[in-house]
DNA sequence: TCAAGATGATAATACGTATTATCATCTTGA
DNA sequence: TCAAGATGATAATACGTATTATCATCTTGA
């Protein structure tokens, strides 16, 4: 049941409006109008100094009207504005992960500030759709009362995004842009994404290079797309510089163990976050990174996590994503069909984690 | 003259909708009646579900017409909403300091996510109102066609606060909030600060105990009221516990060495990003901190520094200032006039850089 | 002098919602 | 049976602005 309060319980304007503050009515145009003696639609011709359509205001009437305007002080009210205009230059923004209880906000912070400070620049203002209801540790796009069509479209952020929620996104013709690429639903997605495949690649090659002839790439390489890029941007240039390759599923021990036995000498983690627990679990063994085990980054950590080393990886241009974001967001409302999905490339990060692969066969 | 392009001059929304997305007309009441064989009003009504005004309306109509709202996901315009209602469940938040190209935002994102955080556990959404231009590095809340009216008010961050941005906020009766403490503006203004002259005062009476004699304030201690308050607190436990005490405008070396001259030997930090400035300049002239020399931040660091000591001093209870933010803004909507004004707790940080005065009096 | 065009302003309407006054119908009780 | 009250829904209007269709008046040129 969608009532007034459904939903928003802890929402309750008092029937008055503000104790603390006075009411004040409104210069309107109607005021305006009859201060110079002339009708409302001649005030918002004056306004709107509309030249187009064949309307013509006198010089002498325009004057006193924008006398009248100055002495009054008077602005157009933005809400009445907006409803007669349709567009309400509001862009929302949906993070399907909840900001409690969870710690994985910060690693969307930096996509927020690219979204910010293009808005700032495009003069457009930005809803943090916060409204939205949790389930199971997510928030949920369309549940009743959805509040995504306040604004004139969204911009997408989350690790993992819904793909009922895209179709329907799609089908409804609510435009909107994911950040992080995302596979087609029911059409072509927009997105802003990062090249993982190119930066991973990069990164792939340059251990052949170091001598790695056994490498391992640990995480789950599916579900996310940005999981799933990596992983493909990874085996193919394991395979085109020859080397050899595996997945190890988790940063467990054992899992990384039984790696090392194989021979291994290097390990692309998906999930940076995983660099403490994969070197606290090497020094455990005994082994130095990177002496005995390259350690590799691909990409930022989504959780927070302290670390001390300086680890070789690469760097997602978060503030530039979301920039971009927002351009083609824009260019969305602006009929653009065209450059509505990007991949950027990543920064690579030398660091001191890859070295050359170890010349002595076995450690115990 | 204002002009119907002015200010969103990059924000240009094609005529006919977008392109990619079919163009969707918007659901509105009108559709819902329609589909449910009602008026428009009747769909309000049960939107609203008022009782009040002696409305009745059958149990099985509403149904119909609930019904329809889920089929189609009918959402409210904000604006119109607004126009009619005066309320759009919108809180905005305003920031003086823009994103770009400043570095400073950092310093505000816990307060962002104590507001997100009782958004999302209150059901509204949040407008940043990045629209508003941006002049001398600064926001304009009231610049022509500013859109701080489109929110059922707004929540205040920033270092300062412009006091004409107060006083009219106050005169025209928009509810408003200030994350920090301001002094009046024409009538008391609703905050939720932080209490730094408490926090200040105790880590001087921890100072006074481990007996520093004369100990310095290093900063502007006027301004933004944080800083007058810091400095308040300082002089107040400084005279209480009869320690010989000075301000030091700036954390410039020959500042420095001027009060180290006079026998100071604790220094407390208005602006703890100054504390790298502080250690480089005490290594440069051999001071040891804290043998020779205690080092106390008031506060967290406004700008991004790294600093790799473990300094003394206090931290600013930023989410849950935003947290509570929101309480008293809501509050401010219901027209409660009681507690609108909160000063929070800083948690104490031990830290390793005060510790008890050097025994010795000069050092070359 | 008069028709055609130019000039200047307005009435009417739309945008989407909220609310009040009003109306039509049904129910109830004596 | 009928008046009074209860029930259920709507028409009308307001909020403040933008825009189009229309109208009245003036000017111009032959």
């Amino acid at each position: 049941m969608i009532t007034r309060t459904c939903g928003y319980t802890h929402y309750m304007p008092a029937e008055k409006g503000p104790a603390v503050t006075g009411p004040r009515r409104r210069v309107t145009q109607r005021d305006i109008a009859r201060l110079s003696g002339v009708s409302q639609a001649t005030v918002s011709l004056v306004l709107n100094n509309r030249l187009d359509g064949g309307v013509r205001i006198a010089a002498d009437t325009r004057q006193r009207v924008l006398d009248a305007i100055r002495e009054t002080g008077y602005v157009a009210d933005p809400i009445a504005r907006r409803l007669a205009d349709h567009y309400n230059r509001i862009i929302g923004v949906f993070t399907y992960e909840p900001v409690f209880p969870s710690g994985a906000r910060d690693f969307f912070h930096p996509f927020l500030l690219g979204l910010e400070e293009q808005a700032e620049r495009l003069g457009c203002d930005l809803l943090l759709l916060t409204s939205a209801p949790v389930d199971g540790g997510r928030r949920r796009m369309f549940a009743e009362g959805s509040r995504i069509r306040l604004a004139d479209g969204c911009v997408l952020l989350g690790q993992e995004v819904d793909r009922g929620d895209l179709e329907r996104l799609v089908a409804e013709g609510i435009p909107f842009v994911s950040v992080g690429r995302r596979d087609d639903a029911g059409g072509p997605v927009p997105y802003v994404g990062a090249d993982y495949p190119a930066a991973t690649a990069a990164l792939v090659a340059r251990a052949a290079e170091l001598g790695h002839q056994k490498i391992a790439y640990v995480g789950r390489g599916e579900g996310p797309e940005s999981y799933a890029d990596r992983l493909r941007g990874f085996r193919a240039a394991a395979a085109k510089a020859g080397v050899a390759y595996g997945r190890v599923p988790a940063a467990a021990g054992e899992k990384l163990d039984a790696a090392v036995a194989e021979g291994v000498t290097a390990v692309f983690l998906e999930e940076p976050a995983d660099v403490p627990a994969v070197t606290a679990w090497a020094a455990g063994r005994g082994l130095d990174v990177p002496g005995d085990l390259s350690v590799v980054a691909l990409g930022d950590p989504t959780r927070p996590v302290s670390i001390d080393l300086d680890v070789t990886g690469f760097t997602i241009p978060r503030r530039e994503m979301g920039r971009q974001a927002l351009d083609v967001f824009l260019g969305l409302l602006g009929g653009t069909e065209e450059d509505v999905q990007r991949l950027l490339p990543c920064e690579l990060h030398d660091g001191a984690t890859l070295a050359p692969a170890p010349t002595g066969r076995n450690h115990s």
